[in-house]
DNA sequence: TAATACTGTAATAATAAACTTTACAGTTCA
DNA sequence: TGAACTGTAAAGTTTATTATTACAGTATTA
């Protein structure tokens, strides 16, 4: 998994922080210490969903566009990591009794297993995660 | 994350379709299709913890150890792959509130989704995933 | 209207992680 | 003693991730 996932839920805890104002992706690269283009592209799949709003040009940048509430983490997990949790089998042996089913099998096991995580993620919010990085200050 | 811990699940199915003889490092990576030193890394793990017993020599190799309902996917992803699903944060910038903390708040929410996860793989002991190896023939 | 400060995106380069391969020491059996 | 194994380390290769470069498009401002 890349971490495109981390660096969303990061872009969106720092837009939060900022509501009355908009962002540039060169900021908040420097807050999360990646390359801006990177930010800038995982921006982009969250403004495709409408989580927030990109305006180009001087003065623009990128602002938070919904709820704090109504964005967790598991809207953002499926944006950028959807079947992340899905093992990478190799071409295993179809004549072998194992090699010919073992990655349908696991396959479903891990379906299971990324809906399962689903309903922990649901649980946290921007704004929980904005309230507990301001509570760990 | 690496194929370990599928690697790991593929090899104890195997062995537990093969009860009464040692199997070889080459025919489970066979099975596999991997290379057999990898397989041999894996099974040295689960060895280790008692899962199999393995043999050297002529007419050696592995075989399981242990009760197929008493190992479950959860023991096999503690042992390969725990901590795999924290997310690799790279140095973040200790002078912006967001920056300076995510890298706990999401450390912990991690640590939670780990454990929630091992709740859902508990439910599968190799006995359950040879039987649906079975069932998919 | 020209310069500046942004987004958007593609293409290439660098780095890191995963995996394979080679090599060889140690063990057991025939 | 030789063949068939495990056990590991080290080196090489491939693939995935990330950074960098480049440049087109857009809004602002002077």
């Amino acid at each position: 998994m890349n971490s495109d996932f981390t660096l969303a839920i990061h872009s969106l805890t720092y837009l939060a922080l900022q509501p009355d104002r908009m962002s540039t992706s060169d900021a908040i690269s420097e807050s999360a210490g990646v390359h801006p283009v990177r930010i800038r592209k995982v921006l982009s799949l969250l403004k495709k969903h409408g989580f927030i709003v990109s305006k180009e040009g001087t003065g623009g940048g990128f602002i938070f566009a919904a709820e704090l509430e109504n964005v967790n983490l598991w809207d953002i997990y499926k944006l950028t990591s959807e079947g992340a949790l899905q093992p990478k089998c190799p071409d295993s042996n179809e004549r072998c009794l194992v090699g010919a089913n073992m990655h349908k099998v696991l396959f479903a096991i891990f379906l299971g297993a990324e809906e399962h995580l689903g309903e922990f993620l649901k649980n946290y919010s921007i704004k929980e995660v904005v309230d507990l990085i301001k509570h760990e200050k």
